[in-house]
DNA sequence: CTGAAAGCGCTAACAT
DNA sequence: ATGTTAGCGCTTTCAG
């Protein structure tokens, strides 16, 4: 396809094109140079030339002369968790606008976290978001000692160094709290995992201390292990065996209400809506699916992952500037699961 | 945190450590490469002045020198798709694993392709993995250009310089047809998405064929848009108004069959499996959730994404190496809409 | 086994 | 506006 002069199938370099073109490397540097001062009509040359050699920077090698890959390490758990990977994606893209390469970097839970800090470091990038539940705070040590930009997504503050992008924890679980309040619910219940994560706590908590505020009462805590599906079918059992009886239910995420909606049809002869509203929280897809049709308090994944971007370029721009916590409202969805009418 | 120097903070390079260890930057350099002939002695010195410093090998310059990038472009549509996002959650474990580096490029149907080819080419990644629905077939002919190594995940065989994965999904059709017909269908609906994409029409044929060759009828087809939730309920709309009876149905993916379920549900008086046996393909794990309890052709996404990445390394080794086109098998699952016990 | 030197492809002063 | 020169951090012949 290309023209090839010596090798067979070699990769042009600006010096390929600078032959053709009769000028020197610079004006090749500079003609691929947002802002960089050229004639029009050598550009013109540089330009051609480079096409018909099917010429690209080498982005690798502008790194390093300029000290800056735009690679942006993605540190993820939990990928198949659909807003885990929506969030990704709209991450991914994002940084793709601006010019940035994420760099995947997938972890779970327990594992090793050096292999991340050796990548990070290894390929010298320009900064990394972390969107994982459990949040290895040694990266946030490693990014510190070397200088890495670092955003954190829904997780705890660690230190100057770092940035924070979060939802609004604070009103997702008021918001649930009141609205279980105003529907008239009196015994309240919640399903949560048993080792809650940053974010899934400050809800708990900000739910409970507005339904204690509310005068209301908490007649259980129905857990399960991990925070999804299988969770969610943990806790119905859970508040099965329990007998407690409540009006209302507060699951701390979708994906454990998903769980819980349909072990809790298997094992319960009380009826949701009618004898028990339910809210959960993220609004994810699933939620608005006509077998579960759960209220929810929404968060948007784009929001937050355009946040983190945005936090991200700032910090690059003056490493110096203030990096408040950025907080990400919420919006309750009035769904089936408290008696709403289903707009399907 | 790091004993810095000169500059406050400066990224120690192998230089540094040279100079702490009192050897050359060879020594150096050839204490951190596989299988290179230094002493014991230096080699001691050189890993704890390294440690003392911090230091880490630049991949890039590496790269720069070796001319091997060990990144490697993931081109993904469809994140949230919770099949997809498990096998690009493998692929990229898997990738770190062999000491490659996914870099994550998002795309969408439609959507311009030239900019993932820049992307690969500036980045001078080491090979493509494609997992898209809609598969841009001038990627397969820029990377053959450049000779990057692609690998085609469900996609068609478009070339020489391809490699290619896929489901088999000749056996995938066939053997929903075969147990459709086993438990007694005679009338065979088919649900699936109007422009459907490479895997899905090929599962589509074989069933259809199997069908035929069973003697048995295909009543209709009933489409949806998209092969997801909303696609499916679409389908169930089209069912519902075309009147047709049928008592057995194959959906072509699971995606599609909750959107069916739940809508049919609603619309119809009949009942799955009862009055319809209904068979869907993938076996996502949302099949499984007791809500819809689907019967499905099971393929996995982690023996997908190791065949792809043992396809690419292949490559890598040796270029001239023949490229059989990998086939993963799957398995038939069943569950409650074809009357299979539940196995909750 | 080790060091010196050249070079990977590019950018960034510095002259012109 | 353009070309020259000197690196960016690393690997790799090539001598020793």
């Amino acid at each position: 396809m290309s023209n090839k002069d010596e090798r067979p199938n070699r990769v042009p370099t600006s010096d390929d094109v600078a032959l053709l073109a009769g000028v020197s490397r610079s004006a090749v540097s500079r003609t691929f140079t947002a802002g960089a001062s050229v004639a029009p009509a050598t550009r013109e040359k540089v330009i051609s030339a480079a096409k018909t050699l099917g010429y690209r920077v080498n982005f690798l090698a502008r790194g390093l002369s300029q000290q800056r890959t735009n690679l942006v390490a993605l540190i993820v758990s939990d990928m198949d968790n659909s807003l885990r990977a929506r969030t990704v994606d709209f991450l991914a893209r994002g940084l793709a606008t601006l010019g940035f390469r994420p760099l995947l970097l997938p972890t779970e839970p327990g594992e090793d976290v050096s292999y991340l800090i050796d990548m990070m470091l290894n390929y010298n990038v320009t900064g990394t978001i972390v969107t994982s539940d459990t949040p290895p705070a040694e990266i946030a040590q490693e990014c510190a000692a070397y200088g890495v930009p670092l955003v954190l997504i829904n997780k705890p503050e660690v230190g100057t160094h770092v940035s924070n992008v979060s939802i609004d924890t604070a009103t997702a679980g008021r918001l649930a709290a009141e609205e279980l309040a105003t529907i008239g619910c009196k015994r309240i219940g919640i399903v949560s995992q048993r080792r809650a994560s940053h974010t899934i706590g400050q809800r708990k908590a900000a739910f409970i201390a507005t339904i204690r505020a509310l005068g209301l009462d908490i007649a259980g805590d129905f857990q399960g292990a991990v925070q999804n599906y299988g969770g969610g079918a943990e806790a119905a059992e859970a508040f099965a065996e329990s007998g407690i009886a409540v009006d209302g239910i507060y699951c701390v995420n979708d994906f454990m209400a998903l769980g819980f909606l349909d072990h809790f049809r298997r094992l319960s002869d009380l009826r949701i809506p009618e004898d028990i509203k339910l809210i959960a929280c993220d609004d994810i897809a699933e939620a608005a699916w006509r077998s579960y049709d759960i209220t929810s308090v929404r968060q948007d994944p784009k929001s937050v992952a355009d946040a983190a971007i945005t936090a991200l370029s700032r910090r690059l721009e003056d490493p110096e500037a203030a990096q408040p916590h950025v907080v990400i409202p919420v919006t309750l969805i009035r769904r089936g699961t408290t008696g709403a009418s289903d707009p399907t």
